[in-house]
DNA sequence: TGAGTGATTGTTAAT
DNA sequence: ATTAACAATCACTCA
């Protein structure tokens, strides 16, 4: 069996499912963004689904839909979703890598290599 | 070393 | 460009 060691706690955040006062827009200039999750290739497959079947759901059916039908699929019919996670997950340990590598790189020498103008 | 925190992903549609 | 529920995530940071 899985050993579960540390996930006793983390839960308070989960826990928590408080509504979303808001999303922040982003705090680092060069983001190397995160990885996207099950959740973003299984609205990319069945957003044209709920939409087929709810040409006038607007944002908010669509959502709590897709939520819903997310809940109903079994585990191994997201399996496939969150394998693609994982892909995008190392492609964002990719950009990562460059990040850092940057960063550290324009650490060391004051002026940076490369600015993006922003 | 462990804990958890926040930031981020993508959809649509309106503003 | 931004925001909003919907869900996952999980890499980073700190003491």
């Amino acid at each position: 069996m899985p050993k579960e060691s540390t996930k006793s706690s983390k839960r308070k955040a989960v826990d928590k499912a408080e509504k979303a006062p808001k999303a922040k827009a982003k705090r680092d200039p060069k983001a190397p963004k995160r990885a996207l999750s099950a959740y973003m290739f299984f609205s990319q497959d069945w957003r044209e689904r709920i939409k087929a079947e709810n040409p006038d759901a607007g944002f908010g059916e669509i959502g709590k839909l897709l939520g819903a039908k997310w809940k109903e699929l079994d585990d191994s019919e997201k399996k496939p979703y969150i394998e693609q996670a994982a892909r995008d997950k190392a492609r964002a340990e990719q950009e990562k890598s460059e990040y850092d590598n940057k960063k550290a790189d324009s650490a060391g020498s004051g002026d940076g290599g490369d600015e993006d103008d922003e």
